[in-house]
Parts: structure tokens; C-alpha cells; sequence
DNA sequence: CTTTTTGCAAAACCTTTGCACAACC
DNA sequence: GGTTGTGCAAAGGTTTTGCAAAAAG
């Protein structure tokens, strides 16, 4: 089934460049937040469905972590990867070489096909750090 | 603050011996139903409220994947790969050599701590490739 | 007897959806 | 004019929680 036709809506090019001037990953509720001025009775539904029209369309990347629980948003669709910082929750990107060759290592013992994978890394993010927050055992691996 | 003292409880031996004999990382709703034939009372509460005591104290693991948006729950708490069938959503055991390192590599160029990381693959399984299910463009990466 | 656990039901939480109306093309 | 999008509110699915009664130590 071919992807349908997307018509202009003006709260759909809003939430894309929105999400385009922040670096932070928001969430749903956030970019709701952030377009409430533009935008006073726009409703969270119609957020989260254009999102995932975006997602669909390859335009946005959302980004799902486990231990967090709530969709993030990311207007950077190039593969990269994310810390999640179990004290404040931030998102940041995380300059890294490929890791794609553990898709191979992976396939090498297993008895199917492998296509991809999901990858995060956790622990204090700087902000923190300065704040004296002690390192919680979550996360080891 | 330490950890409060557990009790025991017939329910949480249960519990764990059941997640004891599979292999397929049940969820929640899966051992509540495999507990119904020798607690025809148990509630679901429970089962939630035991799994997570169980792994706080270290004794199973919690599975979480993005894309299933189900917790699984785990016996082994050995350090070991995940599988997804993006198919049939089965979760597969994956032999694989350790991938620590990539915490390190991440750690690189990055300023705060990295402590771990979360991984898994996805994929179409041996079972779903018999039944010759195409591959879906999902978690390509 | 004190503390922990249970079962039940309600609530919490994030996300999706049905519908009538508006916007788009 | 036909189709897609919006706002609202209600429902969905998973997990947590408050409470009185039961079990454990």
C-alpha cells in the first residue's frame, strides 16, 4: 500500500521547523507546549498524529527509550546515536563511528535475519555532573 | 536508603519459578495468565508489584523495547543479546560475544559519564522466514 | 503484634481514534 | 467537490497505586 497523499497543513509545517531549531529531542507534549503560542487551541492529538506522519514520510526520526517510557522527536534522521541521562532524562547526540557491524557480528550465531538494531547509551550527563549528583546503579551493562 | 526486606510470598515463588522454565521472555500479562491455573485469585497488581521487586533485588531483568512498548521479563541475568521478530514480536535469546567496548568508544568524545548502554536487534525469525513473511522496512539502522 | 503482601478497583500515563467541521487542492 | 487535516473528547493499552483484609515472621 503506496503512502498517501499528504495535503499542506500550516500546523504540520509548524511542528516540522519547530523541531528543527531544537536539538534536544523534544517529545509530544513539548512540541504541543511550543506551538500552543502559534497556535492556542491546537490539540496534542493533532501533534502526535503529524509526527507520525512525519516519521512515516522519513522526515523526523522518533526516538524510543525503554527506560524512559515517552517518544522523543528528532529532526536529524542521519544515523547517529543518543545518550539518556538517568538523572535529568536529557537526550543528547552522541558523536560516535558506525556501529552497523554488529548487525553482522550478531547474524553470525543466529538463525534468522537480522535488519537492525536499537542502541542507546545511559549515565550523568555533564549539567549533572557539576550539580554533584552521585552516580544511581541503573544502566549497567 | 537500603533495600526493604521481602517477605515471602507464595504468589512471588511462583512467579519465579514459573519465569524459571521459559525461555521466551514473558510479559506481565503472560505470567498472570500462566499463574490463573494455581492462583485462580491472583490479580495483576501483584504480578507487576512482584516482577518489580524481583528486579530490584537483582534476581530477574526487565526487557524493554521501544518498539514492542511491552516490558519482558527475563530470568537469566546474565549479560546476553536481544532479538525482536518485527514480525511476530517473539524475543529471541542471541548468542553474541560481548560488546562492552562500545561504552568506551562512546565515552570517546563525549563529556558526562557513560555507565551502560542498551541494545537489541530486529528482525524477521527462522519461523516467520518458514512461513515466507517478506521483510518490512521497519528498524533498518 | 508489626510489617509485608494480596486482591480489587481506580487512577495514572502516554498515545491513538471517532467524529463533525474546517482547510486544502 | 472530494480528500485530507483539525480539535475535541473519549477510549486504548500498559503499569502503578490506595486501601482494607490476609499472610508472614
Amino acid at each position: 500500500m503506496a503512502v498517501k497523499a499528504m495535503k499542506y497543513s500550516r500546523q504540520r509545517a509548524a511542528i516540522l521547523s519547530f523541531l528543527k531549531t531544537r536539538k534536544d529531542h523534544p517529545t509530544a507534549e513539548i512540541v504541543y507546549s511550543g506551538l500552543k503560542e502559534e497556535f492556542p487551541n491546537i490539540s496534542l492529538g493533532t501533534v502526535y498524529r503529524n509526527l507520525n506522519q512525519l516519521v512515516e514520510a522519513g522526515m523526523i526520526a522518533k526516538l524510543q527509550f525503554g527506560d524512559l517510557g515517552i517518544d522523543h522527536f528528532d529532526y536529524d534522521t542521519a544515523s547517529h546515536q543518543h545518550f539518556v541521562c538517568s538523572e535529568c532524562s536529557a537526550v543528547i547526540d552522541l558523536p560516535m563511528e558506525n556501529v552497523s557491524q554488529i548487525n553482522e557480528q550478531a547474524a553470525k550465531d543466529f538463525d534468522g535475519i537480522i535488519t537492525g538494531h536499537k542502541l542507546y547509551f545511559c549515565g550523568i550527563c555533564r549539567q549533572c555532573l557539576d550539580k554533584g549528583i552521585p552516580l544511581k546503579g541503573t544502566c549497567e551493562k
